[in-house]
DNA sequence: AGAAGGATTTAGACTCGTCTAAAAACGTCC
DNA sequence: GGACGTTTTTAGACGAGTCTAAATCCTTCT
């Protein structure tokens, strides 16, 4: 059972639980710069979670989520992306602006509130960026996903989310129309640096680099 | 302009703007009461507020707030009712549960959801239990009342609102039907106790003295 | 295999908010 | 006007979370 976790402890765990996403082993590094503290800092929170027995941390060897830190995790993001739906459909906040209201709220809404969001909004499955939103037990869709950066020329796809992070980006995407939902067509590759030619709703859209690897859309990516 | 306040510098905030509403001058012993925490904690508090010049503070003489301070309170104040208005409103909480969530939430919701709230709940002037809300400004309606006990038998009148941080009491009130805006009135008194016999909604109601004295009517208090 | 270089941990300090125990001030009562 | 009891403040400690600087460990390269 979990006893109340402060919000440092939360956002750590979220850290943890969002890079081993990625590969495996999470280091003191990673997760010190993702969240911008010091690798002190980050060495002893792995200790108070390891006693917390919501991760298992090896001197030296980084630290992996137990069944108790990805259920909270897990907990987590589903209060995230739940308030993220809530305060774009409800309060017509911004899609550039939630991202950041919700990292406050999830560490203060309590379950109630939680599964009155889901209720209210018909248990949306995703938030309003296209990430998925985990159900009450905890289960998460596997989505087969690459960037739009990885498209050949001439691919279409579908854009199933972008990066949530940051407030320019998503207004840039709002600008042109680059949203979950969307079907998207690949026109032309800029191969030096890399700036794609797109098709968006039709209409021919030039996405920079940086952008185009912070939208995702269905299909494997190439092994 | 009001740099962020942590969240016990916001309860102490609150407290004090609470007490300072009934008498004058609020006292170390005062404040640690009423937030449950020691003398030298409220004393070191006060040493920060004033600091911040939130308050002035006299050695053995208490605190009183500061116009930057006042208008702090009141904007917690406002938060505080609006979201739960929104608890109750939007979210079918009850309205015993509603006070507890909103202690928390008022030091993470930021001032645009609040402003949500206001706008989706269409103004509201009082939160569930009767209190107003201040509006965006800080300005507060004064209203003359008084205890529902202090009526003399055969008095009429409207109940404005009631104490609302006793979950139990909350219950037994809406069990009873005693909620802002019923009509009262007291049928007879019991001298010894000072329980009453109130009709509710035309139905005979027996009411403790603990209860009638946390629920408020219009009307001015007798000098 | 040893040394260089990078990552991690330890050591020590700081702030915020809390506590208990002791000291100081206040105010009241005779 | 002094003595006593209450209130407030001071002193000192602690836990959480952070930092910087120093020490230590790990890895890799020659």
């Amino acid at each position: 059972m979990p006893r109340e976790l402060s919000p440092a402890m939360e956002d750590y765990l979220l850290a943890i639980y969002r890079l081993e996403s990625d590969d495996r082993r999470v280091t003191t590094g990673d997760i010190a710069q993702e969240l911008g503290v010091s690798a002190a800092s980050t060495t002893s929170m792995f200790k108070r979670l390891a006693q917390e027995r919501l991760v298992v941390y090896r001197e030296y060897g980084g630290v992996t989520l137990t069944e108790a830190g990805r259920a909270s995790a897990i907990g987590l993001v589903r209060r995230h992306r739940l308030a993220e739906r809530f305060l774009t459909d409800l309060l017509a906040l911004p899609w550039d602006d939630v991202h950041r209201i919700a990292d406050r709220l999830e560490h203060a809404l309590p379950p109630e509130v939680i599964e009155r969001f889901d209720g209210l909004l018909n248990h949306p499955r995703t938030c309003p960026h296209g990430h998925p939103i985990p159900d009450a037990q905890g289960e998460l869709p596997e989505r087969a996903m690459r960037p739009l950066s990885a498209l050949a020329e001439g691919e279409e796809a579908v854009i199933l989310q972008v990066e949530e992070r940051d407030p320019e980006l998503l207004r840039y995407f709002a600008e042109r129309g680059l949203r979950p939902g969307r079907r998207v067509a690949v026109l032309d590759r800029e191969p030096l640096e890399g700036a794609l030619l797109v098709a968006v709703n039709g209409r021919p859209t030039l996405v920079s680099p940086r952008a185009a690897a912070s939208v995702f859309v269905n299909g494997e990516v190439e092994a």
